[in-house]
DNA sequence: ACCATACTTCTACATCACGTAGAATTTCTA
DNA sequence: TAGAAATTCTACGTGATGTAGAAGTATGGT
């Protein structure tokens, strides 16, 4: 994933194996790796010449958003969790938060 | 963990096994997972008499306020991660934010 | 039109977390 | 001190994940 939501284009197995290839990663491990994120409705994919492009299906920062969103509905007392959420972000965050509820 | 947090003291592995008696669980399944809590912090425990009685390290609120810290600090770009993440969240939620931060 | 090559799919294996529990050991308490 | 209760150690099945080989399919150049 940090792969793809770096790259500014779709990307195909190669390109993503290309990146990582510090890791000499065979191709069809990057494939298999690629197929289960599909499959789990991270990326999506599309037949481009031979070779298929992954494109994130939302960028990093929705990933998160919504991620927080599955913790947070965990709670049964929602507003004592975003309480105590406040209490351990920096006070940058509470800023950020503070700006963007105005 | 939902049974030490909904408890209102620290509990006997075997208040907890009576508390998930609908499961029947075996004593030591309570026991082995309890003490897999306890490895990754998330219980503490003291010995009372002849058990040990467990109770968790932060309420169930600032458990989940952790772990939506946890996925935050993942973001590169934190505020852009709030600001989806004020996106997804109902209304309510918003309110809430905004009253906590005044 | 054909074949080498690139790409994909299917299958597989190791590892790790987790749910589960038996065997063996320790420790109260009557 | 003996028996019951509790703990520890070990273990097994399952599912997710990182990894890759074998085999099938399609593409592009000649």
């Amino acid at each position: 994933m940090d792969v793809l939501w770096s790259a500014d284009r779709p990307l195909t197995a190669r390109d993503v194996q290309q990146a990582l290839s510090d890791r000499a990663l065979a191709t069809t491990t990057v494939l298999t790796v690629l197929g289960r994120l599909e499959r789990k409705g991270l990326v999506s994919r599309a037949k481009a010449g031979r070779a298929y492009q992954y494109r994130p299906r939302s960028s990093r920062e929705e990933h998160i958003a919504e991620l927080m969103r599955d913790v947070l509905d965990a709670a049964p007392d929602r507003a004592a969790a975003l309480a105590s959420f406040l209490g351990t972000v920096p006070p940058d965050d509470r800023k950020t938060l503070r700006d963007l509820l105005r």
